[in-house]
DNA sequence: TAGTCCCAACCTACCAGAAGGTAGGTGGCG
DNA sequence: CGCCACCTACCTTCTGGTAGGTTGGGACTA
């Protein structure tokens, strides 16, 4: 089965995003999958290999959602809201967002996959840019530095938002954090 | 010697906020320490023991470090910088703030880690908090919602920000978003 | 003051289970 | 026939954790 790799990546992306990489094993996914742990070796001879292809694969796969927001005709700061909502969903299930989760691992990772995650955060910002370039252009968004300034910034507070949420107050306190700070952006 | 297990709780801190908690284990605490790895169960007897404290023992030491910088007669904005530098210095040795690190890791931890995990960051917030509120009442910090909203915004923030900014950019790329965010803060 | 007792702090030696990973075999399909 | 996807069986290393022994210093007593 040519889906059986994909499955594999399915069950890793969602183990990681909820206890993380190290805490993650071939073990649980086999299990998962209903397969045994040697042939999960067959599709990704290291876990390295594993982890890679799924940063890869979320940059592609997020990239393409993030950018669905982005190239509608919303005002920027409803734009940032459906962003914000993304995140948002990962609380229900008590999930992180891969990129969250692996850069918090980042100490225990091959120099290879610290290469990828650097590529994946630089790529999401470059697709948030877009909306606080056209906010600052519609006048709707306000902000010193860049955009792409901007649009770290506000990655890296859904990122922290989520992973501080899911730890205390949840879904309402994550929405709170994200209406206050979407409003501090916008004029 | 009463202070080798203060000597046990400051290894297992920077291991924590280098590599995180599951991945920091007994045997690479007794390396550092130059104490046997049965020698570590006697003050700890398990991890979660050892976890529990040191979420305890930072609470205390950080709580007394924000409190003493919110003390202090610098307008808001200013104090926010202060803050932000703490976590600017972190990065500095590849280390992450403790809360952030576990925060991540909650998903694998014990009910009663959890527990302590949330008071560890309601008793944050309630500090940052002061900051907001003294900030509004001087008019130089504006945002929608309450003290404490932009208190847990704020902390999100800094700990979503140390995270991505180790896996890229580094601290120039934190300093840039720390600058913007407490700009939009500001008035 | 000497004896002894206790206990904390450390040690060696061990355990079971889980980790990532390998070797080599089997079955089915093009 | 050959190959892909899967299997069983196994290896090493690390994991948290336990059992039980040694040592040295403080306290209590004869």
């Amino acid at each position: 089965m040519a889906d059986t790799r994909e499955k594999i990546l399915d069950v890793a992306e969602e183990l990681i995003r909820s206890v993380g990489v190290n805490a993650m094993s071939y073990k649980h996914i086999s299990e998962a999958v209903g397969i045994r742990k040697a042939s999960i070796h067959h599709h990704f001879p290291k876990k390295d290999d594993l982890v890679d292809e799924l940063l890869n694969r979320c940059q592609t796969s997020y990239g393409a959602h993030y950018a669905s927001i982005i190239e509608g005709d919303d005002p920027a700061p409803d734009q940032l809201r459906n962003l914000a909502r993304i995140f948002e969903d990962g609380l229900v299930t008590n999930k992180l967002c891969v990129v969250g989760s692996i850069s918090t691992d980042r100490n225990t990772l091959t120099d290879r996959t610290c290469e990828l995650l650097e590529n994946n955060i630089s790529s999401t910002v470059r697709i948030f840019s877009k909306v606080f370039a056209k906010g600052e252009k519609e006048g709707t968004l306000v902000f010193s530095g860049s955009a792409d300034d901007a649009a770290y910034t506000f990655l890296s507070f859904l990122i922290g938002t989520q992973i501080v949420a899911r730890a205390q107050g949840g879904k309402e306190f994550f929405n709170k954090a994200a209406k206050l700070m979407i409003e501090a952006l916008s004029r």
